[in-house]
RNA sequence: GGCGCGGUAGCCAAGUGGUAAGGCGGCGGUCUGCAAAACCGCUAUUCACCGGUUCGAUCCCGGUCCGCGCCUCCA
């Protein structure tokens, strides 16, 4: 596809991306509430949005992301109760936040999702939320019950457009709960009355606190403008986090709000959607002591953003040998050449990646053309030469994978050769029931095979191989060059 | 009930009005002391089902069935 075509939830199709003004992008993505440790299905989100901000940026674009931290709410406010302690609430609830929020980043960190231009929090912003709240009051399109603001969803014409709601449809099935208050059940709140044991701030409707949607509001139009291009988050937020988030913009600013509206899918567990209601939530922190940040970041891109992706040990396992597959290649291509890959990346495959790329972000089809040029390599790398041009694509390979936010990593290595061994089938021995590979011991059982395999000792040379491949180390052994290991340093012990 | 997304080989997953990418797995072979990795060959006469449009549909239209999501905190 030629130009960036992004999939607008609010139009529900896919839509040339021209940006508000040329070569710049704006965007906003809904943050995470940090109230505990990140699942995967945070993780599906975050790497969605960094593919995309990648991406642009790839593309040229400068790009301005700003991604929220919510660091006031319910959850929040729930969990700091439980803690005990003299402070008082608000410092519980911000003790608690630092907490996950460093969490975050730690997990973000740990998939190479690159950080945001700014991280604003809810209680950074409240001024300006005040201030909102004010301006909707006096247009006349919220109202006061007590120490409440509600925002009056009959007052925006435009109201459901985002999530392709009718009022009228929801206000009939709606599971609504019914607060008497309300002038109509969607309406929502923009402040709430402060009530005993919550943190609050002052306001002119009295000690309160801000409404869940208005926070976003308030940091979007304040750092990116009244209009900007990107808004960004999960399905789940499109009604009515979305919907009630426009509404209050636009009502407040008279300007439309975010130009187009992305939404990533879900993780799934047994194809059902994960949620802590049904028990199924795979923190990250747990999922990393199993599979690499690395893979769980490749498995995520293997499909495509908006689709469901069902999640299984299975399916890591596979996706961290597709990974292997590319990294053994990458690992390949640098024993033909270093310097292949400070080549220019060849255009042509460039070129096709864009064209999946500016499909509404196709990673999919775009590693399609990854696994072309890999496997011309493997056709082809234990000729003397390769085909004219290979090396060209390969650098490409290189690039299309940092784009992704995928380090190549190179899994072979050539152990040097041990010092003097006097008995290489004792040491072997000593090794093996040592139970510990650091680098030297590897070093060692390796040159200890040699020495059988040029004795002919196959038991104790396939013994040496079959330990080492019990710990996750292969080897290859080459004709007219040194056995070399393969493995990912992450997988010796320690010295 | 309303709105939306999707049903493609053993599994995952792209895709196009002109006759099915890719990955993983499996089977057979090459290479190897044997392996690993890699390569070669095989692994969907067919894209949920039924109609329609068309010279021609998996891709367009209508309907049916099934799965999932949102409508309530949720990435």
């Amino acid at each position: 596809m030629s130009g960036l075509h992004v999939y607008n939830t609010r139009k529900r199709k896919k839509e040339l991306f021209e940006p508000l003004e040329a070569g710049k992008v704006k965007m906003y993505v809904c943050g995470v509430t940090v109230y505990d440790y990140c699942h995967l299905g945070h993780a599906r989100c975050y790497v969605a949005f960094d593919i995309i901000h990648r991406y642009l940026e790839h593309l040229g674009y400068r790009v301005t992301y700003v991604q929220n931290i919510t660091d006031l709410d319910d959850k929040l406010i729930n969990r700091a109760r439980e803690s005990d302690g003299e402070k008082d609430i608000k410092t519980r609830v911000a003790e608690l936040a630092a907490r996950f929020t460093a969490a975050y980043f730690e997990d973000m960190d740990r998939l190479n999702i690159l950080r945001a231009d700014l991280y604003p929090t809810a209680t950074g912003n409240i001024p300006r939320m005040r201030e909102i709240i004010a301006g909707l009051l006096e247009k006349g399109v919220a109202y006061r019950r007590g120490g409440d603001v509600y925002f009056q969803v009959s007052a925006f014409p435009g109201y459901g457009e985002l999530s392709g709601k009718n009022p009228d449809d929801l206000r009939a099935g709606a599971r609504v709960e019914v607060d008497g208050r309300k002038k109509n059940p969607l309406d929502f709140a923009l402040w709430k009355e402060a009530a005993p044991g919550e943190p609050s701030w002052p306001s002119p409707w009295g000690e309160g606190r801000p409404g869940w949607h208005i926070e976003c509001s308030a940091m979007s139009t304040n750092l990116l403008g009244a209009t900007f291009d990107i808004h960004g988050g999960g399905q789940d937020l499109i009604f009515p986090h979305h919907e009630n988030e426009r509404a209050q913009s636009m009502a407040f600013t008279g300007k439309p709000f975010a130009r187009y509206w992305l939404h990533n899918g879900f993780v799934t567990i047994n194809r059902e959607k994960m949620s802590k209601s049904l028990g199924n939530v795979f923190n990250l922190r747990d999922i990393f002591k199993k599979y690499k940040p690395r893979v769980v970041r490749f498995f995520l891109l293997s499909q495509h953003y908006r689709s469901p992706v069902d999640y299984s040990g299975e399916a890591l396992d596979e996706a961290g040998r597709a990974l292997f597959r590319l990294d053994n290649c990458y690992g390949l291509a640098r024993l033909a050449g270093e310097e292949i890959f400070s080549l220019p990346p060849d255009p042509g495959v460039m070129a096709g990646f864009e064209e999946a790329m500016n499909d509404d972000f196709n990673t999919a089809a775009a590693l399609a053309g990854v696994y072309r040029v890999v496997e011309e390599f493997y056709k082809n790398y234990r000729k003397p030469e390769l085909p004219s041009g290979l090396p060209a694509r390969l650098s490409a390979v290189k690039k299309i994978c940092a784009v992704l936010g995928v380090d190549l990593v190179d899994p072979i290595h050539e152990p040097a050769p041990a010092g003097e061994i006097s008995d290489y089938s004792a040491l072997a021995d000593r090794l093996i029931g040592g139970d510990t590979l650091t680098e030297d011991n590897l070093r060692a059982l390796v040159s200890c095979r040699e020495l059988a395999r040029q004795n002919r000792d196959w038991e104790l040379s396939d013994r040496i191989r079959d330990y080492l491949g019990a710990k996750g180390v292969s080897l290859m052994d080459r004709k007219g060059a040194p056995t070399a290991a393969v493995y990912y340093p992450e997988q010796l012990d320690g010295e």
